[in-house]
DNA sequence: CAACTTTCGGAAACGGTTGTCATTATAGTC
DNA sequence: GACTATAATGACAACCGTTTCCGAAAGTTG
């Protein structure tokens, strides 16, 4: 019997490359992103399967997910607990904010509403110090 | 002179009959039902000025705008204040939710990390009471 | 090692949205 | 009422991140 501890099947080398790339930092990186990164750093690997190794960890909640307002989706590794990001429009520099808080108003809105199965999505962005420091002066 | 009661430009035919289309119900609709359900009735415009005219809208905050874990924009008629949406994942039916707690709530977390120029995105997806019903039984 | 199954990955398709640009409509001006 | 500068229109093509297709390659099992 296989291990199962990921919720990847089976054990192949692009699946590994692409968790290694995720637990090297805490940025948020598209898949395009990490694909470049892997050829560059002479991975041979497909596009499709960066997005397709994505797509499994994200709906196993093995990495986060954040959408753009352009419409692109940003990963990277999960850290435990229900939270939201702060992202920086600018660099992606993201701070994680622990928001239970956030869930419980959520489901007892949707309860009044008669609403079940609630998703929610929240994510704050702004510009971080840095960025507004640099295009401010 | 021109009346400039709305963030529009000059005051066509055609955003007439969208701002006139929006006026008719609270339901949150795409660009391209709006644009079918305009042709359905006779109003020759095209797909590119019903995008135009509710990327017009929407930046004015005339309308508002929520985007569906698919990609998609719906918009809808504005009601004043700060507010959110809980939406039904199948039929669209739309609840609004008063929240400038939220707003606070996230102008104070952003602060205490330095971020600057705020823009939160939140909406509730969930399956409403009607439709739990129906797939339920 | 052989047989079987999953995964890979290049290329093509997708779908909502945006850009292009010649044509048309609008709103001040004469 | 015409005239004219200028903004808006709309058919069509381009965009772009993402997904699908499907034959080839690699992993797994007995």
């Amino acid at each position: 019997m296989a291990e199962e501890a990921h919720g990847l099947g089976r054990h192949t080398r692009q699946r590994q490359q692409v968790t290694a790339l995720l637990e090297e930092t805490d940025e948020f990186r598209s898949a395009q992103r990490l694909h470049e990164m892997l050829r560059a750093r002479g991975v041979p690997v497909g596009l499709t399967t960066v997005y397709r190794t994505l797509q499994i960890l994200a709906e196993t909640g093995e990495v986060d997910v954040i959408r753009l307002p352009s419409g692109e989706h940003l990963y990277r590794r999960c850290s435990a607990g229900r939270h939201h990001h702060l992202v920086c429009r600018h660099c992606a520099r993201t701070v994680e904010i622990p928001g239970p808080g956030v869930d419980q108003w959520a489901g007892r809105i949707a309860l009044q509403h008669g609403y079940v199965d609630i998703a929610q999505t929240l994510e704050l962005f702004g510009t971080c110090a840095d960025c507004a420091a640099q295009s401010g002066t």
